[in-house]
DNA sequence: CAAACGGTGCCAAATTTTGTCACCAAAAGA
DNA sequence: TCTTTTGGTGACAAAATTTGGCACCGTTTG
């Protein structure tokens, strides 16, 4: 058998039985005594919490709060599980905060060191604040496929967008924008961007975007965005304490 | 060098590189181009798209949506994540919820069958509504860390909880009851439970319960809730797509 | 057609993993 | 104190897996 397998297999015996000795695992996942002893030294190093005891009644056991699950994440899915965590914990609805902030901080340490700057930086661009309750958000509708992985495009190679918007009135212009910001007035979702044409910033509702895109010739300097005194940068939130222990 | 290394490597070289023929992947990681091809076809295997081309001026080409991180998350940080990620979808202000889904559906398939269950089971417990407008949400505290693991075992297990409840007044009390429901009225967090004692339901904020404590030789049947006419619950809205497909 | 390139099957050589055995350390009884 | 039980380590040959080399196939481009 495969030493991934039996180490998978092991686990489960653990999780299983609660606790075992050596010569039972063994027999269980058909394997030698030493190599379970190989094996179980292999967990720890994984991380895996086991304990044990020597002389008589001794044996393994388990830590079940250890059991781990290795999980396979595109870049844009660990992206938006941050966000998505993240604004949850911005909104202050998060008995779990916590430990979900541990999961997205391992999530984090796993991603490649140019993917974590990339993360970095769009977390940069992403403000939050409250909705005026005076704002209709009846018509709240369902967003572009393309635009999130063009706004970020646009956001971290500083490249301008273009795309159509359909305003208040339905009626839809072109434009063609530098984005400056993402701002999260829950439960809406604005793009903040500098309007070249109209020499000045202007909100755009994502959820009214259309047909979204890259102009990869363009390029632009970060602008300081006037935001109004109740929106809040995301970074001055408390995020992922795990990040700076060890 | 190890396979899994290689691999890596592999992966590294690719997304440094851009386009490589396979003799060059196989002198920029040092092994052969047999082994190299071995590799390759791995790689597709765990889930990375690589594009490639015969012919002159062929090469390889690693997608980069696809480039994956593993991480190892324990199982109550996957709660969490889940739990958080639900929530932001159920408040609807979402425009990552596709991806985060499909995030979160990966993660999910990796868990062990049985945390699956218990996962299922746990967000059948959780319900979602409004908070009237005339709430006080002056005094939201900070949740005690015990709940969460007590609430959980409380339900999967169908044992009683102990704890203290400070009311609104300030007044504590000691109460022992059979969890029902998790009930969330963004920004509050209730447990809904049964109290024998009181014979009847009662909403506690999860903020105000100190002193946690699942009680093992207690057992209870699941109640049908009461609940208001706007509280949804959160297995009807729409979650996880990717688990269904495949 | 020939050359450049990715991809596959096969098999012996290289490497890693496994099992066996001897032995140590700690804990629990007798 | 002595014995038994049980986790843990080192060494080494046997077993299993991985690797490299080779021949060969299919596609694309000039």
């Amino acid at each position: 058998m495969k030493q991934r397998l039996r180490h998978d297999a092991i686990v489960r015996s653990l999780r299983r039985n609660g606790t075992l000795r050596v010569e039972e695992l063994a027999q269980d996942v058909g394997a030698s005594r030493r190599t379970i002893l190989r094996d179980l030294s292999a967990l720890r190093d994984a991380g895996f919490v086991i304990h044990s005891e020597c002389g008589r009644g001794g044996g393994l056991q388990l830590d079940p709060q250890s059991v781990q699950t290795t999980a396979r994440l595109s870049v844009a899915e660990v992206f938006a599980l941050v966000i998505s965590v993240s604004a949850m914990r911005a909104a202050r609805s998060l008995p779990f905060a916590d430990l979900a902030d541990a999961g997205l901080a391992r999530i984090e340490r796993a991603l490649p060191r140019d993917k974590i700057r990339d993360l970095r930086r769009l977390l940069d661009c992403l403000h939050i604040g409250q909705l005026s309750p005076h704002q209709d958000i009846s018509d709240i509708g369902q967003m572009d496929a393309d635009l999130l992985p063009a706004v970020e495009a646009g956001f971290l190679h500083q490249h301008q967008l273009r795309f159509g918007y359909r305003d208040a009135k339905g009626v839809v212009t072109q434009r063609q924008v530098e984005p400056q910001a993402m701002l999260i007035l829950p439960p809406l979702w604005y793009l903040v961007a500098y309007d070249p044409a109209r020499e000045g910033f202007r909100h755009f509702r994502m959820d009214r975007i259309s047909a979204p895109d890259v102009i990869p010739e363009t390029s632009f300097r970060r602008r300081h965005v006037p935001f109004e005194d109740d929106v809040c940068p995301f970074r001055d939130l408390p995020l992922q304490p795990g990040t700076a222990s060890k």
